[in-house]
Parts: structure tokens; C-alpha cells; sequence
DNA sequence: TATATTTACGCAAACGATTGAGCATTGCGA
DNA sequence: TCGCAATGCTCAATCGTTTGCGTAAATATA
């Protein structure tokens, strides 16, 4: 896909905005039109690169230029904004900053957003649907010209009313079902089914899945094909789901009980990269080895992951392929005054680890071992 | 320490930030003005919560306020913006968002600012000085209130400068020598002497250190700190500083080169949780085993730094307080058009964990190990 | 020479709020 | 009945740009 983006800003700007010292908040097209005779109007389009179309003179172009230079001028970005109500500004909404995967994210769209010389205002709505709301309409409110979100409600008429009157919204990693807003995500519901056929070729039946926000349109897909995976193995009745956060503590409780449970599973299906610590936090401290005793696979990838003992087997994000490309969409839509339809389903990856192995004998399974002995297969 | 913050956003449009729907781009005070009969001066001094103290009649107060509420009045931020020269925005640029640790930052700061009514602009600077320069005069060209910054750059005129004569700046985690600007870090110093002599009292004397972004404060202070330890325990001839950014790279390729000393150190300081994985993998596969044959200890907490095996040792900063801190600082010196000259170190602590054991008996250490099996001690 | 066209710019009205100063109207005391 | 203060508002300038329209002077065309 290729998308040709004209940058309106002008060099006279870029020049200055690369200059050493700060801009010079005295100084303003008046004080310069004073200054050099001329009016604001033409000091204006000589600096905006449009003193050809308005056949200013060449001389008279270079005075004004030398002048600006000279004082160190820089426009009131404030008032051009409110002339032409364009900020140069889009809203990123995420609903954990902190959270290693959204934080990829956030740091590739801010990235991206400077190259076509866009500024980014991050909001983090702690996956709380008000704070999302209120923080949505502060972004409107400042005519940002344009929104990437990745939002933790689950009504998506805001996000269309938007798109529709306002700027563009391109939603990333999570979507609304029976909505034409655009997006970016992984293929979910691919990513179960690789993780889940992987647990089931190591021999295992008996496999729980811990989630995240339940209505978020990741985790349904996710659960979706995790369903269809044990269905197509012909043990869906063996399904277990639990949990309901995407959240370390979520993963350990959950996890905690479900070692505790007389017919314990053979293997963990972590949703999200947090519940997977808390997995192996609860399974290790009821004294239990990865894979020997339970296996695990998990969503997500993150540095740290091929660094434990052992390390995790889990289905990997596009984060940047993501992040560019809804930065590219966000960006085609603001300049071309459209609203793209595009929704777009990248592909996971299997990043086979050592987590999941053969599921233990039968006859073990209940025993549980209280060594901290571990050993690496 | 207390502070308090008198917030000056007024409850009509706070009521109407909650309100469901989105604001109503069409409605100006003018609007209202031709609707209510009334000036726009009046309804502005209404809708800003100054109706007493103009003086203006109650039942004129309720007209105004019903018609705002039935148009979804909202004003234009921008036009306020321009009016107050105020923002309401503030700016805070990281070296990296993608790092666990500046993530964990930024997610506070945000949310901080938030509980303050303020937007948050966040710059990647990518650690690279001329994209900070260049991006922190965007800041200030979109008149941001003040800015909390890791500069990844040495000199500080620019913050200074910045901080003078257009808004207030707060360092957080990075700083300048010889320098007023207020800072909210960690001491780093100390931390260092903590990891240090944890690695001593365990009986290391051949400790290497694999540093991060060299002209940085954090980690100046932190070879100071390891310098001094080392001093203390009449070993500083021993010290080996080696490496240059806080990366997984650096620390992955200098792990490598120490580890083909013929003098192999029994002990790797890392400068970052980052470098410390660099470091885990090299150890990893060259064969050794940690903290048998090599122990390590790293500076930064990230979560999953429990979840390794063996469990990484390491120093703790208290981003929390810190990202609290900084935006208290900030948020004060806005409000009171103050410039504060507050200089914290908040102490780091020492997170203890099974990384760090008894250094290999003498003859055994340029052995090496080939097997695969780990123990954990 | 009269008219048309081009050149080179200026005027003034936006954009939508805030705010100091001012101006009717009413009430009250003397 | 007059003066004065309080009441309750409006006027108009301002923030710093951008931009449609207009126009004087210079040049070209008929």
C-alpha cells in the first residue's frame, strides 16, 4: 500500500523550528509588518510559501523573509489554529499506557504522528468507560484532527458520531462488531486457534482459558476461536473459561483456582501478557513446573518472555505494522478530507517456546510437586 | 508535603464534559447571545461561573444557562486558548515510551494531569538530541502550560531558557548538574552503593558494570555510586565499566565480550532492567547459569523481573511517587505562575532476589559450563 | 489615446472567546 | 426632587492569524 501524503507545512517554519533559539513570542505579523513596511496580509503569505500565487515581488519576498529570520519569528500556532481551525493535533486513546503492549504502541504512533508533523495527546483511560468518554469529548472540545483508539466501551456510538461529523477515527487492536469504523487489529480469533492447536498437537485436552475485559472485541475473538479450536478436536465440552480482567492479579486468582480444582487442567490459555505473569506466579508457588506439570501459551509478546525459565510459547502481535498503519490511515483520511472503511486483520505469529510441553500422566496430575527443584526441557 | 491546587475550570462545563452527547460545533456565544437576547459578554460571564460577581440577575443567570444546556453549548477551546494565552496542556517528553520504565512514568503523569484537567502532549525523543530539540519547541510553539522532562540531551540551556521565560519545566528521572532546574529522581548514587555492596557482602570483588546513555545524570550518579562502593571495600583497581545505551543490544554484546575475558567477572551490575536482559541472554547462551556461575543485579523494577528464574535482584525506583511528584511540582508552579526550585532524590530500595549468590570457588570459574540444566539456589 | 490586463499588494472581516470600561435604569436617602 | 450608589447589563477592543475582495499603478493591447 502506498499513500503519497503532501506535508502543508512550509519550509520557512521547518527552518525556523530547527533553529537554536526559541521563538520569539513578541513578535507577530504586526510588529513585523511595522517593521518592514508591509502589510500582515502579505507578510503572512510570503511566510506561509505562497508568495508566487499572490505575486508578491521577489525583492520584497526576501525583505520580509530576511526580517522574520532576523527577529526570530515563529507564528502563534493558537491563532492559526483558530483561523483555520485545523490543530495539527491527534487524540490517542489507550486503556493502559502502562500496559507493555499498548506502550508499543503508543510509542510507534507518536513516532509516526511526528514524521508527518502531527503532536500526539495520549490519553490513558485506565479501562474505565467514563474516564474514556469525558476524555474523548476533551479531545474533541480541542479539535484535535483526528482520533486512534483503542476503546474499552462497548457502545461505539460515540466513535461513529465522531467519524461522521467530526475527524477521522481509526480504532487499533480493538474493534466494534456491526460497525463500519476502521481499524487495525490482530486476527484474534487466528491467534487462538494457533495457540490452542499447538496445546492440543502436545497431547492436551484439558485446557482452561483465562480472559480479559470481556466485552472487549479481542478477547470475544480470541474466546471465539479458542471455542471453535476445541471444537474442531472435537472436545468442546471441555471448555473452561474464567476471569474477566486483563490483569496480573486476574491471571494469579483465576490461576489459583483453578489448581485448585479436583480435575485441574493440563494447560493454561493466558489472554493477555499480565495474566500470563500472574499464571506463573500462582503456578509457582503452589509448587508446580512449567511445562512438566502444566503448560502455558499466552497472547501477547513481550522482550521479557524469552527470558524466563521457561520461556513462553505465545501468539505474537504486529504491534508496529499496527501502529503505522493506522498512523498511514489516520493520516490519508485527515489530508484527502475522507473517512476510510478499511478494516484490517494482520496476521498472528506462533513464537514456540518451552512452556508448553506433553501434558503430565494421568495418574500424577493430582499429585503436585512441592520441590522448587525446576528443570528446563 | 501538601498542596493545594484551587482548579479553575467552572461546573457548567464540567456538567457538560459528562453529558452524553458531543458538543455542538455550531453553537458560539454569539449564537447564544441572538437565542437568549442577551450579550455574549453576559453569557460568557455566566458560563464562566462569574455571574455574581457581575452582577448578573439570577433569573438571567437560569436563561443562559438553560439555553447552553439545551443547545449542548461547549465552548471553543481554541478561541480560549488564544484569548487566556493558556492551555491547559502540558508536555511531557520521554527518551522512550516503548522502555517498561518510562511507560510506567507516562501512564502516571498522564492520569495525574487528567486529575487536574490537563492534556497531556507526549514526544518520543527516540533518546535522540536534536528530535528533542526540535519536538521541545513544538511544545512551546503550541504554548504548552510546562513540561516534565528525561532530556536525553546534555545541555541545558534550552530547558533553562524555557523554563525562564515561557513556562515551568520539571526534570523527572533525568537532570542537570550545576544546574537550578527542578528534578524528581531517584537517587541514583545510592543505588548503587545498595547493589553493590549486596554483591560484595555475598563475597564478589570482580564486579563488572554495563552502563546506559553515558552523558546521562542517572547514569553518571550510578558509576559514581559503583565507583564508591567499590572504593569503600578497597577495590576500586577492580572495577570495569564497559557499554554505552540502555538497550537490550548493548547490554546482550558487552555480556558477550565479558564473558571471553580470561578474568571473567563473578558478578554483572546492569544499569537497566533493559540491559539486563541484554545480559541474561548472553549468560543464557554462553552456558552459564545465573547466579551460580555469574551473579547479576540490575537497576529499574518491571514486573516481570519476579517471574524469571532465577528472579532478578535488583534497584527499585519509585516511579509512582516520582510521576506523582513531578506533577504536583508542575501543576503548582502553573498555578501560582511560580518557578519552583525543588530538587528530589527519592530513595531507591533494594529489591533482593535470587540472582545474586556466592561467587564459583576460583578454580572452577574459567570452566564454564555447557550443559543446558539449571538450578535454582 | 482609450481600454484591458497584469502586477503587487492592502483592507477589513473573519475565527470565538474574554474583559476593562461604560451606560442605562432603579432604589434610596436627604 | 435631586444626587448618588447599586444593579444589570452592553460595547468594543483584543488575542494573532488567514483570506476574499478590492484597487492603484504599471504594462499591454487595440
Amino acid at each position: 500500500m502506498q499513500i503519497i501524503i503532501i506535508l502543508r507545512t512550509n519550509f520557512i517554519y521547518l527552518r525556523h523550528t530547527s533553529a537554536l533559539s526559541l521563538r520569539n513570542m513578541k513578535e507577530t505579523l504586526a510588529s513585523l509588518a511595522q517593521k518592514t513596511g508591509f502589510s500582515a496580509s502579505t507578510i503572512s503569505r510570503v511566510l506561509t510559501g505562497k508568495s508566487e500565487e499572490y505575486r508578491i515581488k521577489p525583492e520584497t519576498r526576501d525583505i520580509i523573509l530576511k526580517a522574520a529570520a532576523e527577529s526570530n519569528y515563529a507564528p502563534n500556532i493558537i491563532a492559526q489554529n483558530l483561523r483555520t481551525s485545523r490543530t495539527d493535533t491527534i487524540g490517542l486513546l489507550l486503556p493502559s499506557v502502562a500496559n507493555p503492549y499498548f506502550a508499543d504502541i503508543a510509542s510507534i504512533i507518536i513516532k509516526e504522528a511526528r514524521k508527518f508533523r502531527y503532536t500526539t495527546m495520549v490519553i490513558d483511560s485506565d479501562e474505565n468507560e467514563a474516564t474514556e468518554k469525558s476524555s474523548v469529548s476533551t479531545l474533541i472540545a480541542r479539535q484535535v484532527d483526528g482520533i486512534i483508539a483503542a476503546p474499552s466501551g462497548t457502545q461505539h456510538e460515540l466513535f461513529e458520531e465522531i467519524n461522521r461529523k467530526l475527524c477521522p477515527v481509526i480504532l487499533i487492536d480493538r474493534y466494534f462488531v456491526d460497525s463500519s469504523l476502521p481499524y487495525v487489529s490482530t486476527n484474534n480469533y487466528l491467534g487462538s486457534i494457533m495457540a490452542i492447536d499447538n496445546l492440543i498437537m502436545n497431547g492436551h485436552t484439558e485446557i482452561a482459558c483465562i480472559q480479559g475485559a470481556i466485552n472487549s472485541m479481542p478477547n470475544k475473538k480470541r474466546i471465539a476461536g479458542y471455542l471453535s479450536a476445541l471444537e474442531k478436536a472435537g472436545i468442546r465440552d471441555k471448555a473452561t473459561i474464567v476471569g474477566n480482567e486483563f490483569s496480573e492479579q486476574n491471571g494469579y486468582l483465576e490461576t489459583k483456582l483453578l489448581l485448585n480444582r479436583t480435575e485441574r487442567p493440563t494447560a493454561i490459555y493466558a489472554l493477555s501478557n499480565t495474566i500470563a505473569l500472574g499464571a506463573i506466579k500462582a503456578i509457582k508457588e503452589t509448587g508446580l513446573n512449567i511445562p512438566a506439570d502444566i503448560s502455558l501459551i499466552s497472547f501477547d509478546d513481550s522482550i521479557y518472555m524469552d527470558y524466563m525459565t521457561p520461556s513462553i510459547s505465545r501468539i505474537s502481535q504486529p504491534t508496529e505494522e499496527m501502529g503505522k498503519l493506522a498512523s498511514k490511515l489516520l493520516f490519508e483520511s485527515i489530508q484527502n478530507k475522507t473517512r476510510c472503511t478499511t478494516q484490517l486483520e494482520l496476521a498472528p505469529s506462533l513464537i514456540s517456546r518451552n512452556s508448553v510441553s506433553l501434558p503430565p500422566r494421568p495418574d500424577v496430575r493430582q499429585e503436585g510437586r512441592h520441590d522448587t527443584e525446576q528443570r528446563q526441557q
